[in-house]
DNA sequence: TTCATATATGAATATGTATTCATATATTCA
DNA sequence: TGAATATATGAATACATATTCATATATGAA
């Protein structure tokens, strides 16, 4: 056969189908936000309707704080949208793709 | 209006909606793999065939035990599956969803 | 057998990050 | 205005993890 350098030298055009260091570093940051429960807990409870921070917590039963950090960064991946009512802020999802993005995750799951 | 936890009450049924903790833990799980630039790049190198672990580490321009460790993960996550020629590991993907799943967050991020 | 190459892996290090704690801001109500 | 509630946030802590380094194993070639 031939030796691994070899190898290489004559598949350098793989190296060009692989996407940029932007489009790699956007989709492994994506793909991060999902990568923690509590954050797919939260995706969860706002996935048909709008909740509080405080009914959030509740429902998950983890801190107000934890919770509010973890929306801001949801928020920040725009992933959830935010909307003041009063005192309270009520948090929904943004994208139409989480949920596509959550079916497959899940079917994957369930076929291992 | 009412309070927060009349809200909490009223909307318990919510909790009924929420995967139970094992498919939680598992999609993070799932996700979390994805949340790293260097697999990645490397689940894109045998995105069409098989490499071995010398040949991915050249393309992605990372050290061999770098690339073996993260192997190691894809594997335990049953992203990848291994096949030994002679010297050599092969490796290649094991999963038809990880296609799907890449193609939605592509869209995604091109979206934003 | 000896050497070179390919891969794997435990340990150490460095870095990232989720949660908690304390505290601040904002809103509503008495 | 003062008290209670909802949310936000900086700092500290605790924990997870990606990479490196050293080394081990395995295969093939000389």
């Amino acid at each position: 056969m031939h030796s691994c350098k070899e190898h290489v030298e004559k598949e350098e055009k793989i190296i060009q189908n692989i996407p940029d260091d932007d489009n790699i570093l956007s989709l492994s940051e994506l793909f991060k936000i999902f990568g923690d429960p509590t954050r797919i807990r939260i995706i969860y409870c706002i996935y048909k309707k709008k909740m509080c921070v405080c009914e959030i917590a509740e429902s998950i039963n983890m801190s107000h704080s934890s919770v509010s950090h973890q929306l801001k960064t949801l928020k920040q991946a725009r992933l959830v949208k935010s909307q003041k009512e009063g005192k309270e802020v009520y948090y929904s999802l943004n994208d139409e793709h989480v949920e596509k993005i959550f079916s497959l995750g899940l079917e994957h799951i369930k076929e291992m």
